[in-house]
DNA sequence: TACAAGTGATCAAACGTTTTAGCAGAAATG
DNA sequence: CATTTCTGCTAAAACGTTTGATCACTTGTA
């Protein structure tokens, strides 16, 4: 009917796709090509902006206007299969969001990810080895770049058979296996840190409510602890250690021991627990922190921020690790040194540490 | 040299492979149909276990030694490719994880499509626009099933022009568009059911700290508030309705305008309020639940489940909407009656509450 | 014996790109 | 004028699947 010119009887009017209900078919490379009276290669050139290829400006621009007009959008997965390897990658966590943590990691891996032209393809496992292996299984054949694979916890982890099919890096936990790249939060240093808040604020007795359940985490804030006495010359007193379940009930049952030791100061395991302390002494009666100078552990921002008085404490670095397992799984940090690789656990100085006053 | 049989001369061994160092080439389809001596479509039709299929058993076996052996894994990209729609739902949000809220949505839509057979791709764009259109493309470009366009709070939105390229879902936010289609918490639900919390333990004057700035939530728990509240018979007294920033320190500031009312309860407009207000009804010397029943909204675990006394609250159900977002997506629930969707905010009562001394 | 029906497998096209090799004509060179 | 070089573009193979059509046999039936 309307045949006037060959302008390309918009094949959008065609009669009902096969595509969903309502929705157009999506329009093709050929459809440019055709609608522009240019070869699909030419298409491909122009769109990819191939600086060696020889197009002339008339038909570049006669190509970007029919692209506009049909709404062209290349197919990544044609793209993909003819280039090998997709601009995925994979992020498989054990608990996606049960904690706040987890969630910055995956922040993390995104921003970093999308830095470089990849895109996220999340998995959460929840624990289970089951769901885990297909999580793996999924990504594999989606040909993603490489995966991380993460826990919400700093820890031990052993490695899936299926992930070594791929690229990977671990991240919030290690492996003894060599060969094997981690991302893992430098707790000695976090430890540090926070003990040298108390001191640089001229506290001597320094108590620490270490947590009662076993982890990296454990170990290393406890050297961390140790290290930052020892370069202040106060000997390490074991008496000044106590030990909770890492909770806000686990520090607020701590409270009687602590009085106990007469420490003008507490190092707690994390922020939870200082939360809990935080009660405990009040019930006591104690203020902070003019009775007793606090630092956490977490930088829990819903905590740690707004307690009374806000709380100094040592930020895990989740998001830095999520980006950080990113470029080390897309090479982009030169080799690390050591072989978990450690990242730094920045001081957030709040309100709750307060110079001891001159005996 | 060891050619005994024609047992494939295992193509992994071949010269270095172009893909990246050290991994092997993938095996392909065609690498397992030679293998087991038979056509690519008959490897296919074993792989995707046919019933139409007419294949022999011991051939069915032959295949599957083959496999098994050379590890095969079927390329997702080529099957889209051939079908047209990728098993991708795409979920972009306005904060990833800048609140653990937004991790419960990405946990739930994950889990649910995961149920059907699909992988989320995510994205988060920071409140960029910008980022989020390219987050979209990305995401058209990948051909994904749908996009679940998700906001960290309930709130309105307008919708991307490219969106509209895709099925979508709103969640946790709305349109007044038509046609569009959207998950919200029911806010009024919510409010009626915290309300109802302290009625049933024989409140009756009982105050509710709004928030300040507008939004769905304010109107929908006041109104919900209301309800509950007329529903008993209780005449509303907007003399008990106090407004305050909806944090710890709002909640804090909130305390002595809310003793002025002499209320025997008082229902929070979020947990960080009720947070805030434990610490000022502590200074004034009065205790929970016996001087004041307290309730919140949000049910933001690390709060909640951990002040003292633990708080009752109603949860906004973020892993809900998340499931249900997909659900309403893939066209699994029955068409919903009201416009957006309301999720039902379930009530988790803690010890903050209790029955009312006969006076 | 002739034919239909059933069985087990293969052929080949299609999906939407990228990319190398090559072609036709124009311009430059001798 | 004959050759080379350059310019602008296209043809066609390849990526790894899926799937409807088809084919060569075998078995059953008349």
């Amino acid at each position: 009917m309307n045949s006037q010119e060959n302008s390309s009887v918009t094949p959008l009017g065609a009669a009902a796709p096969l595509g969903r209900p309502g929705r157009p078919q999506p329009v093709t490379l050929r459809q440019v090509a055709e609608a522009a009276g240019v070869s699909t290669a030419t298409v491909s050139l122009v769109v990819n902006k191939k600086k060696t290829a020889r197009i002339s400006d008339e038909t570049r621009q006669r190509v970007r206007d029919a692209i506009r007009d049909l709404g062209y959008r290349p197919n990544a997965m044609a793209q993909t299969l003819v280039s090998g390897s997709s601009r995925f990658i994979g992020l498989v966590a054990d608990a996606i969001a049960t904690t706040p943590f987890a969630g910055q990691i995956i922040h993390g891996a995104q921003d970093e990810a999308w830095k470089h032209g990849y895109a996220l393809l999340i998995a959460n496992t929840e624990g289970n080895r089951e769901l885990e292996t297909d999580a793996i299984a999924m990504m594999l054949e989606y040909k993603v770049r490489g995966i991380l694979y993460s826990t919400w916890f700093h820890r031990p982890t052993d490695i899936p058979a299926s992930l070594k099919e791929s690229d990977f890096v671990l991240v919030n936990c290690f492996s003894t296996e060599p060969g094997s790249r981690a991302v893992v939060p430098d707790e000695v240093q976090g430890g540090r840190s926070a003990t040298e808040i108390l001191l640089k604020h001229g506290h001597r007795r320094i108590a620490f409510i270490n947590a009662t359940i076993p982890a990296p985490a454990k170990d290393g804030r406890l050297q961390g602890y140790r290290e930052a006495l020892e370069a202040e010359g106060i000997p390490f007193d074991a008496g000044l250690v106590l030990e909770a379940y890492p909770d806000q009930e686990g520090g607020y049952g701590a409270t009687e021991e602590l009085l106990k030791r007469e420490a003008t100061a507490v190092y707690c395991y994390n922020d939870r627990m200082a939360m809990g302390l935080y009660d405990g002494l009040r019930e006591h009666g104690l203020s902070i922190p003019e009775d007793m100078a606090v630092v956490g552990f977490d930088n829990q921002e819903v905590i740690a921020a707004h307690v009374r008085p806000p709380l100094s404490t040592v930020a895990l670095p989740h998001y830095e690790l999520g980006a950080a397992g990113v470029r080390m799984l897309l090479g982009l940090d030169e080799a690390p040194a050591a072989d978990p690789t450690k990242i730094h656990c920045p001081t957030v100085e709040r309100n709750s540490v307060r110079a001891l006053a001159p005996a």
